[in-house]
DNA sequence: AACCCGGGGTA
DNA sequence: TACCCAGGGTT
């Protein structure tokens, strides 16, 4: 109980207000959750002991919004073929887009070597250790700067990632999911669990039990170490009436480029060692999408065409297409320079 | 606060 | 189909 009350007043509005904790809860959630994750926890690659900070930095970017079973293969690659920060800096763009492989969001990419070229040119190599600092590179944000904080340099910082959210959301708000994104009050009010010590543990952990146990679909409710004490359940377990807004998909600018991309990631893939490729996609889209010469399609990989096609169903509008083309090397996915558009040779 | 930014797995 | 995933940036 206490004076810890006052974190929220009446601001956060669908989600209403984050109750008191009590003292005993608090300790009694902190207790749990370390010691379900010291037997429970996945043994993700980023978590050995000999992970440098800029290898956890790099999993932490490429687990935004992305299910950590499909970072794990990617993060492989990326630190044995870039190291260090200095590695990824050197690196030509178009082969940062190519290995990001299909993970989403490309622009993640850009930044991360945008990030790695800050660390290497103007910080001596070292990733930041506070979490304020790690806040200024390109690409992190408060999430990411905190977690990075805390399991790469220890720093106790207060972790709030969706499964965090979700977690105490349900323990002690008795809702069944968090608001979209999380207030200035939330933050303080989750700081509130996160020990003086072990508190890697306990970020880490809270996070891995929303993911494993306390999960957005499904939640294992019946082995849940905490469901005695949990709110939601306790309330039976009642689903928000409304329903977030998901994004349009089929049709969508955002679909076309990543159509385009993907021709262009397939191109990059098949110039290495040759010069014979040159700037062909491109021109596949930029002419006439109703005339192209199948002869161009010879000098690509054999899947190009499929994949070039895929665009054409996607948009019968050439102007359209350019448009996002100049869009993608304008936003720097396809560096006219730097060769993912004007590929290597 | 609202909107934009990929892609794949799953119910 | 709709939702979800270790979010961040712009307006």
């Amino acid at each position: 109980m206490t004076h810890r009350a006052s974190a929220e007043s009446k601001s956060s509005r669908p989600g209403s207000p984050l109750p008191a904790v009590a003292d005993t809860d608090i300790d009694r959630v902190r207790e749990t959750i370390i010691t379900w994750f010291e037997t429970a926890a996945r043994p993700l690659p980023w978590r050995d002991a000999d992970t440098t900070a800029w290898a956890v930095l790099v999993s932490e970017i490429m687990s935004q919004q992305t299910p950590v079973s499909r970072v794990e293969p990617r993060w492989r690659e990326w630190m044995q073929k870039w190291p260090t920060p200095a590695d990824l800096a050197q690196a030509p763009t178009a082969e940062v887009l190519h290995r990001w492989d299909r993970l989403g969001y490309p622009r993640r990419a850009l930044r991360l070597q945008e990030a790695a070229r800050v660390i290497a040119e103007e910080l001596d190599g070292r990733v930041p250790r506070t979490a304020a600092e790690l806040e200024q590179l390109p690409g992190i944000g408060s999430y990411t700067a905190a977690a990075v904080a805390s399991f790469a340099h220890g720093e106790r910082t207060t972790v709030l990632d969706t499964n965090v959210r979700r977690v105490l959301i349900r323990l002690f708000a008795g809702r069944d999911r968090p608001t979209p994104s999380p207030s200035r009050a939330e933050t303080k009010w989750a700081a509130q669990f996160v020990p003086e010590t072990e508190h890697e543990k306990w970020n880490a952990g809270v996070m891995e039990f929303g993911a494993l146990v306390c999960m957005a679909r499904n939640p294992s409710c019946e082995s849940c170490p905490l469901n005695d004490i949990c709110a939601w359940q306790k309330a039976g377990r009642p689903t928000s009436a409304v329903k977030a807004k998901t994004q349009k998909w089929a049709g969508t600018d955002r679909q076309l480029r990543g159509a385009i991309m993907d021709v262009l990631k397939s191109a990059h893939e098949h110039s290495d060692g040759e010069d014979n490729v040159g700037d062909v996609p491109v021109d596949l889209f930029t002419a006439s999408t109703a005339e192209v010469d199948p002869k161009l399609f010879d000098s690509l990989p054999s899947n190009t065409s499929t994949r070039v096609e895929r665009v054409r169903d996607l948009s019968a509008d050439a102007d359209r297409v350019s448009r996002l083309i100049d869009d993608l090397v304008s936003d720097g996915l396809a560096a006219r320079e730097d060769s993912a558009l004007r590929l290597p040779g």
